[in-house]
DNA sequence: GTGCTTGATAAAAACGTTTACACTTTGGGC
DNA sequence: GCCCAAAGTGTAAACGTTTTTATCAAGCAC
């Protein structure tokens, strides 16, 4: 490297602001000048210092992506998505994890958002949980500093999210086997996940639009979403007489997790217990039997978040809310009519 | 923000270099000046502009992670402790991924490397899978331009790599089945994926090393990592009458994807059927039954990483070539005798 | 001719640091 | 007393851009 502007206009014979608004294309250049700045720039290979230019532009096009939790399959192709869909947009993204589970979430995401900000990245994304609940003071000085970000399937009042519809999808679900003719279908959900409330008031809105009464003890909790602390937790409830005949899973781990447990008992899926499970993780389809579930779709996701992005960064402004993406149900081999009792 | 040097210098009354040494502990400053200095510094809560350093120091403190695969729980935890490891070294990291199934592999990657370079970035990580065989070319010129890098479980020819001992992993793996008792041990492992020549090794040697002639019919190469490729394949393979007895696997995937086909067989695990998988994937602790495997130290492979980068940016020169880090056998319940014949 | 806009340009001033350099002061050796 | 090294300091020049300002020529109305 080495090559700068001065090089470049000293070639073409100009001033350097000549050639720096002909890179800029802010007009104020001649056609004779800008072929020979053209020229010049081939020749030398010229391309301008990103971080010179950050120093007096204020801002630099990187975005950082936030993850805040375990960066699984299923969020693998969120990210994937979003990378992509930036570097169209010619920004260039930095991935960060925080999982939430660390010690010193609070140090590590503050010094994380410091970073950003004094590295003059352009905006931010935050992906998964609750940034509000978890820093609500350190939130509210991220909102009121005006930093264009947006956030993806997390809770972030007053600004910008774009979402799964969590409750379209659970409800599509529940739906799914009342149709088959279930009448008692649980929940299963992780204890204190954020998010988990709008996956359950779909069950519940189909439940009672199915005129069911939607039983507490239908709502199942595990203590994290591994597949394991749900298998423990339904070897103790698929044993009760009067379990659900299907249930509606918060996503594909617990149906993992649920589904084991009914093997282990002898309870055969789909026959004798139906599953649905939510996000249609890849290695889902391989599973036995290969599980229904709701698929989201992330690449809209990541292109909606993109542009709303974009949108924020050109200035204009754009009104605080949540945009909701469908899900669509895949139908596959954990679910069937109840057997009659 | 906003507030800079000069501020700080003004109200030490100082001049900005004594500040700019103090801040670098460059020595130069009296006990006097130092004591005002930070008295000023802390009351206007001053920090020096990362872009300004960089842009006059030629290089910044951010290291970029390349993971060149999808990203699942296995590398996910890698990943954080490399952040975790960096921040300790005040070092920010920044991750991107490059999917090696996109279409656009070399653009992408080409764009990355390009970007970490013009951004001044102190150095580079890569992750996974074969750079020098994707982009020989690239690979050159970035070994030759003595860019502090290093190669986490990745075939880096020149440069310095830290690697799980799949080579010693597998064979102990192997050794495992071996004094259960086994005779006939297969390996199934992708058909084309880096790293997976070493494990095959381990495996032969084990099986040599007791005296044991490696059949060509043990070895079951599955078209790409998924438990699904796994379990189509092995649904023939275990078919076969004369079929090994147990079987050392690639990764836990894989042995997933084998535990499935067997299970769909009538084959009981582990009384007819040993598998050993690879890696301790946090969900394989839920499968069922839970799976023996090999555990990878994901924690010593990020801290000897991050020693070995902070090494080659403090300048000193490193030998190239690859550190190995022992993986441990866990035994879960995969693993029993072979049935007498 | 003068006055006024407008396009095209170069020189110079930012941006916020680090560092080379020149200038004090201090103290010790003679 | 003088000389010299070394510590401590401020000024100014970098780093590579963008942007403001000033200048100049040309075109056009009077």
């Amino acid at each position: 490297m080495g090559v700068t502007i001065k090089d470049v206009a000293k070639l073409a014979k100009v001033g350097v602001s000549t050639v720096s608004r002909a890179m800029n294309q802010s007009g104020y250049v001649s056609a004779d000048a800008l072929e020979r700045i053209k020229a010049a720039v081939e020749a030398l290979g010229y391309r301008p210092d990103p971080t010179a230019r950050a120093l007096i532009r204020r801002r630099t096009d990187m975005v950082a992506l936030i993850v805040n939790l375990p960066l699984n399959e299923a969020w693998d192709t969120v990210v994937t998505h979003l990378e992509n869909e930036l570097f169209i947009e010619k920004m260039i993204s930095s991935v960060f994890i925080i999982s939430y589970k660390m010690a010193d979430w609070h140090e590590r995401f503050r010094a994380v958002i410091e970073t950003i900000q004094e590295r003059r990245m352009a905006g931010l994304m935050f992906m998964g949980g609750d940034i509000y609940g978890n820093d609500e003071m350190l939130y509210d000085t991220l909102i009121h500093s005006r930093f264009p970000m947006v956030g993806i399937d997390c809770y972030m009042p007053g600004s910008i999210v774009v979402s799964s519809d969590h409750e379209g999808g659970t409800r599509a679900a529940a739906r799914h086997l009342l149709q088959l003719g279930h009448r008692s279908i649980g929940f299963l959900r992780p204890a204190d996940e954020a998010g988990s409330m709008s996956r359950q008031l779909g069950w519940r809105k189909a439940l009672v639009g199915a005129g069911i009464e939607p039983q507490e003890s239908w709502i199942i909790k595990t203590p994290d979403v591994s597949p394991k602390a749900a298998m423990d937790i339904c070897m103790e409830v698929l044993r009760r007489p009067e379990r659900p005949t299907g249930f509606v899973c918060f996503n594909d781990e617990l149906a993992m997790g649920l589904i084991h447990a009914a093997w282990r008992l002898g309870i055969k899926v789909p026959e004798e217990l139906s599953v649905v499970g939510y996000d249609d993780t890849p290695s889902v389809q391989a599973f036995v039997p290969p599980l229904t579930t709701m698929r989201q779709h992330s690449d809209r996701i990541a292109r909606l978040a993109v542009d709303e992005l974009m949108n924020c960064l050109s200035g204009r402004e754009s009104v605080a809310g949540t945009r909701m993406i469908d899900s669509t149900l895949v139908v596959r081999e954990t679910t069937a009519p109840p057997m009659a009792r």
